[in-house]
DNA sequence: AAAGAATGCGGACCCTCGGTCCGCTTAACG
DNA sequence: CGTTAAGCGGACCGAGGGTCCGCATTCTTT
């Protein structure tokens, strides 16, 4: 086996260079203010270390991205309802949306860096596919919904980072008030149909 | 009037320019693979030609999406139906999404290398706003549409350069078959709403 | 614990690319 | 045809991502 566990110090290093981007990302307000120079130098370390430790810029967006976003895969693999797995799709779909928009307000630089740094589309990155593949099947136990998979795609768009950051950075939306257009939006996408005029219930 | 005309060699190479940043994205796969020396070196300018007649990248990738729009803008402000101005929304705002899907499905790289090379946020062009503007302003005539602000937003996301490049050129969706799936979409959020049971004509 | 091996560190270095500058060219106009 | 200034070109600059290699640190072995 290849796998030799790595040093105490590079292990220490790692964390704080994700720590350090992780402070640059949210002081800075470009995401292309921030040079992996910098976060090295925040971090206290050499350059060489960072590209040691990630590879590159995408290597090390993706990581602290992942990190980040862990804790909401893990609500949305494992977790209660309304975002676990028990829960049926009409209800489970919304709640990963404003999941994903409640993220993406928390760490907007992040989620902006991430998007457009990542190398040409985002929709090369592998969270990406997680999430769509994930939409894509609930969206198909939905009855009446055709086309799951590009629906899947549209409501996605809704909640990127840039739309999210103009609407809550830019104009000033306020959380709340963006989470209730999604929610409406989301609604509106779902509950649409040919048969709806009989589903009055719970 | 502080305004001179330009001079003839001026205005053959600014149109050299456009040609050439034309063909070389047409021609390269990333946008990002396309540099100003070799755009300038395809015309047969200088440099200093290049950023005389434009300022900087975002100038030239503006002046040439701006001259690739026209037609589109002008058959949506004075156009024949259903993308004219007569047309009322319910059928203008899908023939107005098609209208830009197809769009960029024709110009794929370009459309790439603008939204992603736009300084930030595709929302800070000011095409952008012209679209939301328009958009927002037929969706709000729309009775039981609420949030026309956001699901102008969210339609507009569905047709995102990224997206389109994603799902024409990597999944290799063919042309008519993503126009459907955007007119499904679109329809459906369109036709929602709390009275649907009874608008069975057109 | 000491010594050898291997992993990791740091920052000088390189390269590409957007953007600037300035002396020369050339269209425009009288 | 002469004067003028708009325009041209490409050498040059600075910034930032990524590489390299001699030195330091940690792990392993006896």
């Amino acid at each position: 086996m290849p796998e030799r566990k790595p040093r105490k110090d590079a292990a220490r290093n790692r964390q704080a260079l994700l720590a350090a981007a992780d402070a640059l990302f949210a002081r800075c307000d470009s995401p292309d203010g921030v040079t992996l120079a910098a976060i090295a130098a925040e971090a206290g370390v050499g350059k060489g270390t960072l590209f040691r430790a990630f590879g590159d810029r995408p290597g090390l967006l993706r990581a602290l991205y992942a990190a980040r976003l862990e804790p909401v895969k893990e609500a949305v693999e494992a977790g209660p309802p309304p975002l676990g797995p028990t829960t049926p799709p009409q209800q489970r779909v919304p709640a990963l949306l404003d999941a994903l928009l409640c993220f993406k307000l928390d760490n907007r630089r992040l989620a902006l860096a991430l998007e457009e740094t990542g190398n040409g589309s985002p929709y090369r990155a592998e969270h990406y596919e997680h999430w769509h593949n994930l939409l894509d099947t609930m969206l198909a136990r939905i009855p009446g919904l055709t086309d799951s998979d590009f629906t899947a795609h549209a409501l996605l768009a809704a909640v990127r980072a840039d739309l999210v950051e103009h609407l809550a950075g830019n104009e000033r939306v306020p959380r709340e008030r963006l989470r209730a257009k999604l929610a409406a939006f989301t609604a509106r996408v779902l509950d649409s149909g040919p048969m709806r005029e009989l589903a009055g219930d719970d």
